[in-house]
DNA sequence: TGCTGCATGTAATGTGTTACATGATTTG
DNA sequence: CAAATCATGTAACACATTACATGCAGCA
């Protein structure tokens, strides 16, 4: 078993989800995979009988599998979160261009930040919007370890302190880039 | 070309490296990679002439290359930095993991985001002093977008400042786990 | 009528990691 | 005396992306 599939219990272990929903989710997490990824492995996966999965038959649309985690996926997902996990992978192009900014304009270094800021806005947004709802869907204490929406809020609020974090850099940027 | 060629000659445009200098400045810059991918990239890239070496004989520690970027270099390098950039890409096992934390137990949670913690404290530290010593050793206004440091200058503040964020919001993802 | 969303899957290709290989010098 | 540092390189393998493939529904 290979990272992604960890990472893939993680997902499923709050609750189940299709292939498809889990390309989504991830897109906004902290790891990312393609779906020509994730179909493959989810098959494995259920074959070493870490998942299961209920078909579900659409009228209209694609049918679709729902997967879930079983006992022996979720003892091997307790297993995997108390091994020291490895160094973060960042792969940012936009910052590896800004450490040759010098090499072009103000106009173009300006463009590329503000386009930046756009993006971290939008994401800081929708990141908000999420953090309500898992608020208000759960009148119980998720500030609290015991409760099972926990990892996701801490996550979430990561996240966000991250995108925010991205937004203050930028406008900093354009200040020193009006001079 | 892919994204890792273009990411040598950003590094290779600020000075002149070799290719075990390029592995270490990579490490705590914004793209990482091992030596196996980025020597044969260096000579293919030379062979394109796009960068140029000088063979440097050592006693006592093995021969060396230092490679330099060339004007077709340049150029590449300055059309790649006007394009958008593709969205970060983020691996990041640590995060994963806390997602399902609520699988574990609130010793193990503590253990995890403590390690965390310090990891990110050392690597603040480190970040601060290359600021500094960016600072010291140029007494020209590296705040400016003209001045050849300006890019390193803002790389480095953006990668303290997530450093600083992340050791943040362990401290409040401890002090939710006191309770 | 062409595009997007839903939903799954495989094949070919490209990128990245681990392992193999060498060898002198310094440090614990 | 073992391990780490310097310094480069290749080969085998694992992981990830792009492209190919299908098909209905809703929207502009």
């Amino acid at each position: 078993m290979n990272t992604l599939g960890y990472v893939l219990l993680s997902l499923l272990s709050v609750k189940p989800y299709t292939g498809y929903e889990l390309v989504q989710i991830m897109q906004t997490a902290s790891w990312q995979a393609k779906h020509s990824q994730i179909y493959p492995l989810l098959a494995k996966m259920e074959q070493e009988e870490l998942l299961t999965f209920e078909h579900v038959e659409q009228i209209g649309k694609p049918n679709k599998k729902i997967y879930s985690i079983s006992d022996k996926g979720v003892a091997l997902l307790k297993q995997w979160i108390t091994e020291s996990p490895a160094t973060p992978i960042i792969r940012d192009e936009f910052l590896m261009k800004m450490y040759a900014i010098s090499l072009t304009d103000t106009e173009t270094a300006k463009r590329l930040v503000q386009e930046r800021l756009s993006t971290y806005k939008e994401k800081a947004d929708s990141r908000e919007a999420a953090i309500k709802s898992l608020e208000q869907e759960n009148n119980e204490n998720i500030k609290d370890i015991t409760s099972k929406h926990f990892g996701r809020f801490i996550f979430f609020e990561r996240r966000l302190r991250l995108e925010k974090e991205e937004i203050s850099w930028c406008k900093w940027v354009l200040s020193l880039l009006e001079k």
